[in-house]
DNA sequence: CAGTAAACGAGACGGTACGTCCCGTCTTATG
DNA sequence: CATAAGACGGGACGTACCGTCTCGTTTACTG
């Protein structure tokens, strides 16, 4: 009766343990995968379970919910793109528009982004990974339109955010929306028409 | 006695049955609104059932299985948008943006949506509704580019679905994407920047 | 939304409607075949509408509901054996042993009765049906006693109805209970060892 | 990581998991109650799991099917009488015959007897069901009876299984036939005429 | 280098939903 | 207006998962 509390005394979670290591890495590996191949549904801790080999108990001492495994293991999702440097607006912009086009045309992101999308209208917590991917995607656009406004090779009075809206908007769509193909054709006329303006 | 097999003209199916179309209008309803308070995924039989009043067995009479009863509810999701006609092009893709921005402010269409365009990744069926509401809501777009190229307002040689990305891109992604509010401050940029190219 | 009730002006019953008498003919006979084959559980007003190819709606418009249906056709499962005379007590007695186990030994009743009396436990009505067939197949029973206490060829002191307990309680026993074979023997037996304390 | 199979002293089938036998115990438990309330007919899965706690699906874990589990609780119901020695065949006859009609006047056997016996008339598992309870019940009248004819208290002649009957007969007969009192006058009368017999 | 604390695998449990079957009632339309 | 056809609400069935929780075993750090 005497519900004894866990006496972990010290260390809060023993990361240094090499069993605890190779079973989280594990684990969100296997999460990384379901996510592509089934989209944020697919994941379930049992499906995980199965997957990795790992036990549903373990999954649960290292992420307290579901939901936290999720996060983790979309929070390895972010862009990362370098911001690039070939001396002109149009060579940046195209530059970066054909590296997010090229991850549209391939599985992980593609797949799962509508998943996180969806549930980023009713889920706080995912609505704030979404935030950061999306964050994580924008930086480099915003990075080369406002070095062009600084040397004077765009205009000043013109918000980023609308520059990038103009540019990835167009892309998403074709992408989700019409589901035409993303050919190098469409992307360079989608530039073409954002430097237009500027 | 002598069960003699309808040879009669009204047709063996009951559609005219007034009691099978009030559940089915019932029940769309009710799966409707669960859809668009928590997505496609929150949509079960048993949930539909419970808010409708009307038994599960009558459900499954109607349709053979959840994703049925779902392509169904979702196919009640169209558009419909009128051709507009102010008698200049950027009159009526203003119109038509703040139309669309309209429905993506309210609750039902941004909310589902995105868990149709997931599911789209993975189901052919839903991808056909999905491609179905995709089209609905792009037809007038296209409508008043082609008729004001043809009235000389507009460029001959410019793709109308490259106009169309043009304008819905942008206001899907500041919806989804960006999360930004939709004010029509930007849907009237985006318009003008569309225009600027014809 | 204006329920007319019924006027059903005079007759409450139509029996003169050659349909009706058809009807409740036909149902009372499938009735009666499910009973016999399947115990009181298997006589639903599906099976039997099925069966006997007259509408759910007509069977119910003869019976208020399954029960009554069943307390109908249970009532066609009565004894209704005459009391015979074959001058000696003995040979009453035995008469009327040969005829109950001979029924015992027959589908129909000894099929169903136990459906009836376990009903009886927890139906009031059926508990009444019940009663009625053992009163008629006891009536005889009681009769040929009492006659012969009357003549003298029997002690005046003795309950007729432990009698009858002792007559049918062994043949019941035997084909419900120990579901040995009720052969003639066994039933010259049970009889004479009654005769003997009289 | 490496699933090594069991080969440990512990049995696979976990019959010794504190849980699987309290859920047993619990859901055993709840079906013996509604048995004795509502007869066989009363025992639904879905009530069972209401009433016990347990939910369906652990029942279904221990029990392949509801006639499973109602073979099982109904195995829970014999008798198991001592076999007495009072010195005198009559004593031991009272005394057991006065053990069965106390059992047949308190609720839980009474009621459910009948429900079994309809059954076996039509499924052959619980025909066995209700055998082995029959031979239970009769095992020890069987066995003073033989010791009596051993002592030569009774004539070596007859059939023990007859004299059974003679008992068991008239009580069954007059707790679900005649549906009388089962009062300790007739009892004693029941074995007084058997006993006149030896 | 042994002992102990923890990490772990296995799987029992409560729960929700699924899709099916059958029943008793009620509605509609036909003769 | 008796009837046939069948829609409807309801309840139970048996299945599939899922997230949680309880075991007993094994493994790695520590005294």
């Amino acid at each position: 009766m005497v519900t004894r509390k866990r006496a972990l005394k010290a260390p809060p979670d023993s990361d240094t343990d090499s069993r605890v290591q190779r079973s989280k890495h594990t684990v969100l590996a296997a999460t990384y995968e379901l996510l592509t191949q089934s989209g944020l549904a697919g994941v379930s801790v049992d499906a995980v379970s199965k997957r990795s080999g790992v036990a549903k108990t373990t999954i649960y001492r290292h992420w307290p919910s579901r939901s936290a495994l999720l996060l983790d293991a979309c929070s390895r999702m972010g862009s990362r793109a370098q911001t690039p440097d070939t001396g002109t607006l149009r060579g940046d912009l195209e530059t970066l528009a054909f590296h997010v086009a090229g991850r549209l045309r391939t599985a992980p992101w593609a797949a799962v982004l509508p998943s996180i999308i969806d549930a980023a209208e009713r889920d706080a917590d995912l609505a704030g990974v979404q935030a950061r991917i999306h964050a994580e995607m924008r930086y480099p656009f915003c990075a080369v339109v406002e070095r062009a406004q600084q040397k004077g090779q765009a205009r000043r009075g013109v918000n980023p955010a609308e520059i990038v809206a103009a540019v990835l908007g167009p892309l998403f769509y074709r992408r989700w929306f019409s589901r035409e193909p993303l050919d190098d054709t469409f992307v360079k006329a989608v530039v073409q028409n954002v430097i237009s303006q500027l």
